[in-house]
DNA sequence: AACTATTTATAAGA
DNA sequence: TTCTTATAAATAGTT
Protein backbone atom coordinates (compact mmCIF):
# COMPACT_ATOMS: atom_id res chain seq x y z
CA UNK A 1 0.00 0.00 0.00
CA UNK A 2 2.33 2.60 -1.50
CA UNK A 3 3.86 4.34 -4.58
CA UNK A 4 4.63 0.81 -5.52
CA UNK A 5 4.01 -3.03 -4.53
CA UNK A 6 7.04 -4.26 -2.76
CA UNK A 7 8.42 -7.78 -2.35
CA UNK A 8 8.20 -9.01 1.14
CA UNK A 9 12.28 -9.35 1.69
CA UNK A 10 14.88 -7.22 3.19
CA UNK A 11 15.13 -4.10 1.90
CA UNK A 12 18.86 -3.59 1.01
CA UNK A 13 18.94 0.20 1.80
CA UNK A 14 19.54 1.11 5.09
CA UNK A 15 17.95 4.60 5.24
CA UNK A 16 14.80 3.28 3.85
CA UNK A 17 14.61 0.41 6.24
CA UNK A 18 14.77 1.89 9.27
CA UNK A 19 11.98 4.49 7.64
CA UNK A 20 10.10 1.37 7.03
CA UNK A 21 10.65 -0.22 10.31
CA UNK A 22 9.48 2.64 12.19
CA UNK A 23 6.53 3.26 10.25
CA UNK A 24 5.34 -0.49 10.49
CA UNK A 25 6.37 -0.71 13.92
CA UNK A 26 3.83 1.84 14.75
CA UNK A 27 1.24 0.73 12.62
CA UNK A 28 1.80 -3.42 13.99
CA UNK A 29 1.18 -1.44 17.61
CA UNK A 30 -1.81 -0.03 16.25
CA UNK A 31 -3.13 -2.94 14.99
CA UNK A 32 -2.92 -4.58 18.02
CA UNK A 33 -4.40 -1.75 20.08
CA UNK A 34 -7.53 -1.82 17.75
CA UNK A 35 -7.88 -5.59 17.72
CA UNK A 36 -8.20 -5.74 21.55
CA UNK A 37 -10.42 -3.07 21.64
CA UNK A 38 -13.04 -4.11 19.09
CA UNK A 39 -12.79 -8.05 20.20
CA UNK A 40 -12.18 -7.35 24.13
CA UNK A 41 -8.98 -9.18 24.03
CA UNK A 42 -5.33 -9.23 25.32
CA UNK A 43 -2.36 -8.33 22.71
CA UNK A 44 0.94 -8.07 23.48
CA UNK A 45 3.58 -7.39 20.54
CA UNK A 46 7.44 -7.18 21.20
CA UNK A 47 9.46 -6.05 18.40
CA UNK A 48 13.56 -6.35 18.36
CA UNK A 49 15.44 -4.73 15.97
CA UNK A 50 18.64 -5.67 14.51
CA UNK A 51 20.55 -3.54 16.48
CA UNK A 52 18.56 -5.09 19.62
CA UNK A 53 16.93 -2.44 20.92
CA UNK A 54 13.52 -3.84 21.85
CA UNK A 55 9.92 -1.77 21.29
CA UNK A 56 6.72 -3.21 23.36
CA UNK A 57 3.02 -2.74 23.90
CA UNK A 58 0.55 -4.90 25.50
CA UNK A 59 -2.94 -3.89 25.21
CA UNK A 60 -6.26 -5.24 27.32
CA UNK A 61 -3.87 -6.89 29.89
CA UNK A 62 -0.34 -6.00 31.01
CA UNK A 63 2.60 -7.84 29.38
CA UNK A 64 3.80 -9.91 31.95
CA UNK A 65 -0.02 -11.95 32.63
CA UNK A 66 0.11 -12.33 29.22
CA UNK A 67 3.60 -13.67 28.77
CA UNK A 68 2.66 -15.81 31.78
CA UNK A 69 -0.31 -17.01 29.40
CA UNK A 70 2.60 -17.97 26.97
CA UNK A 71 4.24 -19.77 29.13
CA UNK A 72 1.91 -21.71 31.18
CA UNK A 73 0.88 -23.35 27.69
CA UNK A 74 4.42 -24.04 27.34
CA UNK A 75 5.34 -25.21 30.11
CA UNK A 76 5.88 -29.23 28.48
CA UNK A 77 8.70 -27.61 26.48
CA UNK A 78 10.14 -25.83 29.38
CA UNK A 79 10.14 -29.03 30.93
CA UNK A 80 11.80 -31.08 28.42
CA UNK A 81 14.85 -28.49 28.35
CA UNK A 82 15.15 -28.46 31.99
CA UNK A 83 15.03 -32.88 31.91
CA UNK A 84 18.51 -32.95 33.05
CA UNK A 85 18.65 -31.01 36.11
CA UNK A 86 15.04 -32.19 36.98
CA UNK A 87 17.16 -35.71 36.97
CA UNK A 88 20.15 -34.73 38.68
CA UNK A 89 18.24 -32.60 41.70
CA UNK A 90 15.65 -35.34 41.61
CA UNK A 91 17.25 -38.38 42.07
CA UNK A 92 18.87 -38.48 45.57
CA UNK A 93 15.24 -37.58 46.68
CA UNK A 94 13.68 -40.14 44.86
CA UNK A 95 15.94 -42.56 46.39
CA UNK A 96 15.09 -41.16 49.87
CA UNK A 97 11.34 -41.59 49.02
CA UNK A 98 12.29 -45.36 47.77
CA UNK A 99 13.83 -46.19 51.29
CA UNK A 100 10.92 -44.89 52.83
CA UNK A 101 8.09 -47.04 51.10
CA UNK A 102 10.70 -50.07 51.44
CA UNK A 103 10.32 -49.37 55.20
CA UNK A 104 6.77 -49.06 55.16
CA UNK A 105 6.48 -52.31 53.58
CA UNK A 106 8.50 -53.90 56.44
CA UNK A 107 6.68 -52.49 59.00
CA UNK A 108 8.97 -54.06 61.92
CA UNK A 109 11.84 -52.18 61.35
CA UNK A 110 10.68 -49.75 63.69
CA UNK A 111 10.68 -46.15 63.88
CA UNK A 112 13.98 -45.44 64.65
CA UNK A 113 15.22 -45.73 60.93
CA UNK A 114 12.19 -43.84 59.77
CA UNK A 115 13.33 -40.98 62.11
CA UNK A 116 16.66 -40.97 61.07
CA UNK A 117 15.63 -40.84 57.09
CA UNK A 118 13.19 -38.12 57.41
CA UNK A 119 16.13 -36.02 59.65
CA UNK A 120 18.66 -37.22 56.80
CA UNK A 121 16.37 -35.33 54.37
CA UNK A 122 15.57 -32.40 56.39
CA UNK A 123 19.46 -31.97 56.38
CA UNK A 124 19.63 -32.61 52.56
CA UNK A 125 17.11 -30.25 51.88
CA UNK A 126 18.60 -27.53 54.69
CA UNK A 127 21.33 -27.78 52.54
CA UNK A 128 20.24 -27.06 49.04
CA UNK A 129 18.12 -24.17 49.89
CA UNK A 130 20.95 -22.56 51.40
CA UNK A 131 23.61 -23.36 48.45
CA UNK A 132 20.66 -21.99 46.36
CA UNK A 133 20.09 -19.01 48.53
CA UNK A 134 23.75 -18.14 48.15
CA UNK A 135 23.53 -18.55 44.47
CA UNK A 136 20.72 -16.33 43.81
CA UNK A 137 22.83 -14.36 46.14
CA UNK A 138 26.18 -13.84 44.72
CA UNK A 139 23.96 -13.29 41.39
CA UNK A 140 22.07 -10.37 42.38
CA UNK A 141 25.07 -8.63 43.78
CA UNK A 142 26.81 -9.62 40.34
CA UNK A 143 23.66 -7.94 38.63
CA UNK A 144 24.12 -4.76 40.96
CA UNK A 145 27.61 -4.24 40.68
CA UNK A 146 27.80 -3.96 37.01
CA UNK A 147 24.43 -1.63 37.17
CA UNK A 148 26.50 0.58 39.14
CA UNK A 149 29.31 0.37 36.89
CA UNK A 150 27.54 1.09 34.40
CA UNK A 151 25.48 4.47 35.78
CA UNK A 152 29.47 5.39 36.20
CA UNK A 153 30.88 5.10 32.84
CA UNK A 154 26.82 6.81 31.10
CA UNK A 155 27.71 9.46 33.89
CA UNK A 156 31.53 10.19 32.46
CA UNK A 157 30.40 9.73 28.92
CA UNK A 158 27.76 12.80 29.87
CA UNK A 159 30.81 14.38 31.05
CA UNK A 160 33.35 14.21 28.51
CA UNK A 161 30.44 14.60 25.60
CA UNK A 162 29.88 17.84 27.23
CA UNK A 163 33.33 19.16 27.38
CA UNK A 164 34.01 18.07 23.73
CA UNK A 165 30.68 20.50 22.99
CA UNK A 166 31.59 23.58 25.26
CA UNK A 167 35.25 23.21 23.33
CA UNK A 168 33.86 23.18 19.49
CA UNK A 169 31.61 26.56 20.99
CA UNK A 170 34.87 28.54 22.01
CA UNK A 171 36.47 27.32 18.91
CA UNK A 172 33.17 29.10 16.75
CA UNK A 173 33.52 32.21 19.34
CA UNK A 174 37.44 32.14 18.17
CA UNK A 175 36.74 31.89 14.97
CA UNK A 176 34.55 34.46 14.98
CA UNK A 177 36.61 37.06 16.57
CA UNK A 178 39.44 36.25 14.55
CA UNK A 179 38.49 35.69 11.01
CA UNK A 180 34.85 36.20 10.40
CA UNK A 181 35.25 35.51 6.57
CA UNK A 182 36.92 32.33 6.61
CA UNK A 183 34.03 31.03 9.25
CA UNK A 184 30.63 31.56 7.54
CA UNK A 185 30.79 29.28 4.45
CA UNK A 186 33.51 26.52 5.97
CA UNK A 187 32.96 24.19 8.72
CA UNK A 188 29.78 25.28 9.76
CA UNK A 189 27.67 22.23 8.80
CA UNK A 190 29.10 19.62 10.66
CA UNK A 191 29.01 21.94 14.32
CA UNK A 192 25.66 24.18 13.56
CA UNK A 193 22.64 21.04 14.05
CA UNK A 194 24.52 21.12 17.41
CA UNK A 195 23.25 24.28 18.85
CA UNK A 196 19.50 23.01 18.58
CA UNK B 1 -10.81 -0.32 5.62
CA UNK B 2 -14.05 -2.11 4.49
CA UNK B 3 -17.45 -0.90 3.64
CA UNK B 4 -17.61 1.00 6.24
CA UNK B 5 -15.58 3.10 8.77
CA UNK B 6 -16.38 1.14 12.43
CA UNK B 7 -15.42 2.99 15.37
CA UNK B 8 -12.46 1.78 17.06
CA UNK B 9 -14.40 0.14 20.36
CA UNK B 10 -16.31 -3.15 21.55
CA UNK B 11 -18.07 -5.33 18.91
CA UNK B 12 -21.63 -5.35 20.43
CA UNK B 13 -22.78 -7.96 17.80
CA UNK B 14 -20.93 -11.53 19.19
CA UNK B 15 -20.69 -12.91 15.57
CA UNK B 16 -19.38 -10.23 14.05
CA UNK B 17 -17.04 -9.82 16.92
CA UNK B 18 -15.91 -13.59 16.33
CA UNK B 19 -15.30 -13.13 12.16
CA UNK B 20 -13.13 -9.66 13.30
CA UNK B 21 -11.02 -11.24 15.63
CA UNK B 22 -10.03 -14.03 13.24
CA UNK B 23 -9.73 -11.47 11.01
CA UNK B 24 -7.47 -9.14 12.26
CA UNK B 25 -6.16 -12.23 14.21
CA UNK B 26 -4.48 -13.11 11.19
CA UNK B 27 -3.77 -10.15 9.93
CA UNK B 28 -1.58 -8.60 12.86
CA UNK B 29 0.48 -11.87 12.51
CA UNK B 30 0.79 -11.38 9.16
CA UNK B 31 2.04 -7.63 9.44
CA UNK B 32 4.43 -9.05 11.81
CA UNK B 33 5.66 -11.66 9.66
CA UNK B 34 5.97 -8.98 6.95
CA UNK B 35 8.27 -6.69 9.63
CA UNK B 36 10.48 -9.37 10.43
CA UNK B 37 11.47 -9.99 6.83
CA UNK B 38 11.59 -6.64 5.23
CA UNK B 39 13.74 -4.65 8.53
CA UNK B 40 15.49 -7.86 9.72
CA UNK B 41 14.13 -7.89 13.21
CA UNK B 42 12.45 -10.21 15.49
CA UNK B 43 8.61 -9.64 16.40
CA UNK B 44 6.22 -11.95 18.59
CA UNK B 45 2.47 -11.33 18.88
CA UNK B 46 0.56 -12.90 21.65
CA UNK B 47 -3.37 -12.95 21.65
CA UNK B 48 -5.21 -14.22 24.79
CA UNK B 49 -9.38 -14.13 23.02
CA UNK B 50 -12.04 -12.97 25.62
CA UNK B 51 -12.46 -16.42 26.11
CA UNK B 52 -9.16 -17.20 27.40
CA UNK B 53 -7.56 -19.04 24.44
CA UNK B 54 -3.96 -18.15 23.43
CA UNK B 55 -2.79 -17.03 20.05
CA UNK B 56 1.06 -17.14 19.03
CA UNK B 57 3.14 -16.00 16.36
CA UNK B 58 7.35 -15.24 16.41
CA UNK B 59 8.76 -13.97 12.89
CA UNK B 60 12.82 -14.01 13.02
CA UNK B 61 13.43 -15.83 16.03
CA UNK B 62 11.66 -17.77 18.41
CA UNK B 63 9.30 -16.65 20.79
CA UNK B 64 11.58 -17.90 24.21
CA UNK B 65 14.06 -15.67 22.79
CA UNK B 66 11.90 -12.54 22.31
CA UNK B 67 10.26 -13.19 25.52
CA UNK B 68 14.01 -13.30 27.58
CA UNK B 69 14.81 -10.26 25.78
CA UNK B 70 11.65 -8.91 27.23
CA UNK B 71 12.20 -10.16 30.51
CA UNK B 72 16.13 -8.69 30.56
CA UNK B 73 15.16 -5.02 29.96
CA UNK B 74 12.74 -5.66 33.35
CA UNK B 75 15.15 -7.04 35.65
CA UNK B 76 14.36 -5.23 38.43
CA UNK B 77 10.71 -6.18 38.32
CA UNK B 78 11.90 -9.75 37.88
CA UNK B 79 14.37 -9.62 41.54
CA UNK B 80 11.29 -8.33 43.07
CA UNK B 81 8.86 -10.89 42.24
CA UNK B 82 12.06 -13.54 42.74
CA UNK B 83 11.80 -12.70 46.89
CA UNK B 84 7.89 -14.15 46.76
CA UNK B 85 8.17 -16.66 44.54
CA UNK B 86 11.21 -18.18 46.86
CA UNK B 87 8.76 -17.95 49.79
CA UNK B 88 6.02 -19.22 47.60
CA UNK B 89 8.22 -22.29 46.97
CA UNK B 90 9.17 -23.53 49.50
CA UNK B 91 6.12 -23.48 51.46
CA UNK B 92 4.09 -26.36 49.79
CA UNK B 93 7.56 -28.60 50.11
CA UNK B 94 7.62 -27.80 53.68
CA UNK B 95 3.53 -29.29 54.21
CA UNK B 96 4.39 -32.02 51.93
CA UNK B 97 6.92 -33.26 54.34
CA UNK B 98 4.78 -33.04 57.44
CA UNK B 99 2.12 -35.16 55.38
CA UNK B 100 4.99 -37.65 54.98
CA UNK B 101 5.68 -37.35 58.73
CA UNK B 102 2.13 -37.26 59.86
CA UNK B 103 1.16 -40.33 57.46
CA UNK B 104 4.52 -42.19 58.92
CA UNK B 105 3.35 -41.79 62.29
CA UNK B 106 -0.16 -43.76 61.27
CA UNK B 107 1.41 -47.33 59.55
CA UNK B 108 -1.72 -48.13 58.97
CA UNK B 109 -2.57 -46.21 56.41
CA UNK B 110 -1.06 -48.18 53.22
CA UNK B 111 0.60 -47.78 50.50
CA UNK B 112 -2.36 -45.50 48.41
CA UNK B 113 -2.07 -42.97 50.00
CA UNK B 114 1.93 -43.06 49.68
CA UNK B 115 1.76 -43.46 46.29
CA UNK B 116 -0.13 -39.81 45.96
CA UNK B 117 2.33 -38.33 47.69
CA UNK B 118 4.72 -39.33 45.81
CA UNK B 119 3.16 -37.66 42.57
CA UNK B 120 2.03 -34.70 44.22
CA UNK B 121 5.96 -34.61 45.19
CA UNK B 122 7.09 -35.33 41.91
CA UNK B 123 4.96 -32.23 40.38
CA UNK B 124 6.13 -30.00 43.20
CA UNK B 125 9.68 -30.91 42.25
CA UNK B 126 9.42 -30.17 38.55
CA UNK B 127 8.07 -26.86 39.32
CA UNK B 128 10.87 -25.84 41.36
CA UNK B 129 13.55 -27.50 39.29
CA UNK B 130 11.98 -25.17 35.90
CA UNK B 131 11.66 -22.34 37.69
CA UNK B 132 15.63 -22.28 39.04
CA UNK B 133 16.44 -23.15 35.93
CA UNK B 134 14.60 -20.54 34.65
CA UNK B 135 15.95 -18.21 37.07
CA UNK B 136 19.27 -19.11 36.72
CA UNK B 137 18.80 -18.34 32.67
CA UNK B 138 17.58 -15.47 32.78
CA UNK B 139 19.94 -13.93 35.33
CA UNK B 140 23.21 -15.52 33.83
CA UNK B 141 21.88 -13.90 30.03
CA UNK B 142 21.10 -10.76 32.35
CA UNK B 143 24.85 -10.74 33.16
CA UNK B 144 26.04 -11.27 29.94
CA UNK B 145 24.18 -8.21 28.45
CA UNK B 146 25.42 -5.74 31.11
CA UNK B 147 29.15 -6.94 30.36
CA UNK B 148 28.10 -6.49 26.45
CA UNK B 149 27.03 -2.81 27.80
CA UNK B 150 29.80 -2.56 30.09
CA UNK B 151 32.71 -3.17 27.55
CA UNK B 152 30.87 -0.94 24.68
CA UNK B 153 30.70 2.13 27.27
CA UNK B 154 34.12 1.87 27.96
CA UNK B 155 35.33 1.30 24.19
CA UNK B 156 32.90 4.67 23.86
CA UNK B 157 34.63 6.61 26.75
CA UNK B 158 38.05 6.25 25.14
CA UNK B 159 37.58 7.14 21.22
CA UNK B 160 35.72 10.41 23.42
CA UNK B 161 39.18 10.69 25.67
CA UNK B 162 41.11 10.35 22.84
CA UNK B 163 39.43 13.09 20.72
CA UNK B 164 39.92 15.62 23.70
CA UNK B 165 43.29 14.90 23.55
CA UNK B 166 43.83 15.40 20.19
CA UNK B 167 41.77 18.35 20.42
CA UNK B 168 44.25 19.77 23.37
CA UNK B 169 47.02 19.04 21.45
CA UNK B 170 45.55 21.27 18.89
CA UNK B 171 44.78 23.68 20.89
CA UNK B 172 48.18 24.15 22.29
CA UNK B 173 50.05 24.64 18.77
CA UNK B 174 47.52 27.36 18.29
CA UNK B 175 47.94 28.84 21.42
CA UNK B 176 51.63 28.74 20.88
CA UNK B 177 51.93 30.79 18.06
CA UNK B 178 49.40 33.36 19.09
CA UNK B 179 49.57 34.53 22.79
CA UNK B 180 51.33 31.91 24.69
CA UNK B 181 51.21 33.89 28.04
CA UNK B 182 47.29 33.30 28.61
CA UNK B 183 47.53 29.62 28.28
CA UNK B 184 49.30 28.31 31.32
CA UNK B 185 46.70 28.37 34.36
CA UNK B 186 43.12 28.34 32.55
CA UNK B 187 40.55 25.77 31.81
CA UNK B 188 43.00 22.89 31.71
CA UNK B 189 42.83 21.71 35.40
CA UNK B 190 39.40 20.39 34.52
CA UNK B 191 39.93 18.29 31.98
CA UNK B 192 43.61 16.71 32.17
CA UNK B 193 42.05 14.52 35.68
CA UNK B 194 39.52 12.82 33.53
CA UNK B 195 42.43 10.97 31.28
CA UNK B 196 43.86 8.89 34.06
C1' DA C 1 7.87 15.12 9.17
C1' DA C 2 4.27 15.81 5.40
C1' DC C 3 2.17 14.48 1.22
C1' DT C 4 -0.35 11.47 -2.02
C1' DA C 5 -0.66 7.72 -5.39
C1' DT C 6 -1.22 3.13 -4.71
C1' DT C 7 -1.60 -1.05 -2.55
C1' DT C 8 -3.52 -3.72 1.05
C1' DA C 9 -6.79 -4.94 4.67
C1' DT C 10 -11.18 -5.70 5.82
C1' DA C 11 -16.63 -4.88 6.72
C1' DA C 12 -20.60 -6.32 4.98
C1' DG C 13 -23.03 -9.32 2.18
C1' DA C 14 -23.70 -13.81 -0.07
C1' DT D 1 -16.08 -20.85 7.27
C1' DT D 2 -14.95 -18.92 2.68
C1' DC D 3 -15.49 -15.76 -1.28
C1' DT D 4 -16.50 -11.38 -3.16
C1' DT D 5 -16.23 -6.56 -3.55
C1' DA D 6 -16.71 -1.75 -2.20
C1' DT D 7 -14.37 1.07 0.66
C1' DA D 8 -11.27 2.48 4.45
C1' DA D 9 -6.66 2.42 5.98
C1' DA D 10 -1.70 1.84 5.60
C1' DT D 11 2.26 2.96 3.53
C1' DA D 12 6.29 3.51 -0.45
C1' DG D 13 8.31 6.83 -2.65
C1' DT D 14 8.79 11.70 -2.91
C1' DT D 15 9.54 16.45 -1.23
Amino acid sequence: MGRRKVEIKRIEKKSSRQVTFSKRRNGLIEKARQLSILCESSVAVLVVSASGKLYDSSSGDNMSNIIDRYEIQHADELKALDLAEKTRNYLPHKELLDLVQSNLEEPNVGNVSVDSLISLEEQVETALSVTRARKTELMTEIVNTLQEKEKLLIEENQVLASQMEKKRFLEIDDERAMSPEIVSGNNRPETLPLLK
